[in-house]
DNA sequence: AAATAAAATGTATAAACATTCGTACCGCAG
DNA sequence: CTGCGGTACGAATGTTTATACATTTTATTT
């Protein structure tokens, strides 16, 4: 029954806005598990589930997940940039139309070695890379997330 | 010396295992602050630190990586987005032209609770919500980023 | 199946944390 | 100056969460 109430406890977490434990036993005795305060607060430390200061008066338990975090990243990226090509140490990807900067903040965001500083303007991104060969595996990096 | 103080905390936190807020306060004093854990616990929220689990038996605060981004996100978002009207469980959101995108992925990456979906035209994005509930948390959320 | 070990949970309580309320200290307009 | 609005803070207090210990449930061994 663990198992269950973990799902559900992840599941109620990720689509509402919950502050406190107690809001997660009245939304399992809605689904018929019927715990203390003790089990929750042990089912949060299981789940390695975090408490988040949000907005300027707002706490909310939230999953902790850095992958997810990248995968978020990785998302915005190939959401946003069409294709990408290198002359020197220059990569220069193309995005759709307004959404370079927010591609521009995701490939930042991905601390890839060897790259040494980007600029977004609407459409395009310019990436500098340490030297060429830092630049080919730059783009190599950039190809792959294109691809899917 | 707020500001200072608040660069004590997150340099701390970064480089120690830090559990309990006194463990702060202690740190502060021996830099010559001299607060109270009410403090701490403000110093806390404003700085958006977050309490996570580590391991089987620590728990220790932590930089949200999350909420950094999510500055960034807050600044494509407010930088591109105009304005923004509820119905039912509908929110339009009014960009400049050609930022909807951006403000888009910018919003989805915000990962709201009760939020469904998105999609952006040229100037415009649909946010589909799980239920009246939500959406007007939602629109709050929106409304109060649009503000600053 | 009885005996034993291990996991899961409740109870009671302690510990940790957030908040309310009052005060002091600005910076500034009148 | 004087009063107003705002920020920062401590003391006391209320709220929320973690945990020590006891008990029950489940699995494992013999």
């Amino acid at each position: 029954m663990k198992k269950k109430r973990h799902e559900l406890i992840l599941d109620f977490i990720k689509n509402n806005n919950v502050s406190r434990q107690e809001e997660i036993i009245k939304m399992l005795f809605e689904h018929g598990f019927n715990v203390t305060q003790a089990t929750i607060s042990r089912d949060i430390k299981e789940l390695k589930i975090i408490k988040e200061h949000f907005g300027k008066n707002d706490i909310r338990y939230a999953v902790s997940e850095k992958i997810g975090n990248d995968d978020n990243y990785k998302m915005i990226f190939t959401r946003s940039a069409i294709s990408a090509d290198a002359t020197m140490n220059i990569i220069v990807v193309k995005c759709y139309s307004g959404t370079a900067n927010a591609a521009c903040i995701a490939l930042d965001s991905m601390n890839l070695p060897g790259l040494v500083g980007t600029i977004a303007g609407d459409d395009t991104i310019f990436v500098a890379c340490k030297d060429v060969n830092a630049t080919s595996h730059i783009i190599g990096t950039i190809n792959s997330l294109l691809k899917d």
